[in-house]
DNA sequence: CTCCAGGTTCCGG
DNA sequence: CCGGAACATGGA
């Protein structure tokens, strides 16, 4: 068994907080652990006290990478604004960490997300995997890579239908042919600042604000991203402007842009998931 | 049955 | 810039 210092980290938590959808927990030999992919490699992780322990050989670096170890959480913290509510949302969210996701397996799933609730947009996820996407073997278990652009940009839009999507198949179809034909560049896109790496985001069918918002915090480690969503806009307008008429958009994304500072995007999370667990 | 979900796009003020 | 409406699906 290998093992990875983890402080600072909850596995269980940075899993259940509607960043990535696909993993799943694995009870096996007694343990409490998760089963998952990390790109094209199959993993399956148990966390034990500040240790995330895993079996594979040669998984170390791209678990540290995925999940973000590297973060400097005390920075992070220590930067957030002394608000009651942010600070109220912190004491259940100890760990959390925003993952650092592949990049078009990100910016693919949030496109399904639209109008969905978290156990609608996993079971897209694996559908998707299971239809189009390469199995990996772990042991007794058969996992599913997400498929490449070139993969969907194959696929019709009554393939990607049956998987669940809806009027979402549309979007996501156009997304991977416009990726796989390299109208867009994914990887261009980590060489930009914010403003030019949402705005070219946005070109994408499928993808605005918020969604282009959800790739830069989750896959290309703008943390200072802070997307806004019906629970956040929620927490915003009762919490944050109750008692004020007719807020516009507008207003909240500027008072966030400033409020939350240059980690904004933890700050977003840590509201999201306290907003959705309370 | 009704309500709502990690929205985007288009259209008329 | 702002508010409305259409767009699919399934769990609560």
């Amino acid at each position: 068994m290998k093992k990875i210092p983890a402080t600072d980290f909850d596995l269980a938590l940075t899993l259940a907080s509607g960043q990535a959808f696909h993993w799943v927990a694995d009870r096996s030999a007694g343990g409490n652990g998760y089963l998952g992919v990390i790109g094209e490699q199959p993993v399956r992780l148990e966390q034990k006290g500040d240790l995330l322990v895993f079996a594979t050989p040669g998984r170390e670096a791209p678990i540290r990478n995925y999940f973000a170890l590297d973060h400097p959480m005390a920075e992070i913290y220590a930067s957030f604004p002394d608000d009651p509510i942010l600070q109220e949302a912190c004491r259940g969210c100890r760990g959390m960490r925003i993952l650092r996701q592949p990049k078009w397996e990100c910016l693919a799933t949030f496109i399904t997300s639209s109008m969905k609730q978290v156990t609608h947009i996993s079971q897209m996820s694996h559908a998707i995997r299971g239809k189009f996407g390469s199995p990996v073997s772990f042991g007794e278990d058969l996992l599913y890579a997400y498929p490449s652009p070139e993969r969907l940009a194959a696929a019709t839009e009554e393939e990607l239908r049956d998987c669940k999507l809806g009027y979402r198949a549309k979007n996501l179809l156009g997304t991977a042919r416009m990726i796989a034909e390299g109208i867009v560049d994914l990887e261009a896109i980590a060489n930009m600042d914010d403003d030019a790496a949402r705005a070219e985001l946005c070109r994408l069918p499928g993808v605005g604000e918020k969604v282009a918002n959800c790739a830069l915090l989750f896959a290309y480690e703008r943390l200072r991203s802070f997307p806004i969503d019906v629970w956040i806009e929620r927490v915003l307008r009762e919490r944050y402007f109750s008692r004020k008429r007719k807020v516009t958009v507008k207003r909240l994304k500027d008072f966030c842009a400033d409020h939350f500072g240059p980690y904004g995007g933890y700050a977003q999370q840590y509201l999201f998931h306290h907003a959705r667990t309370s």
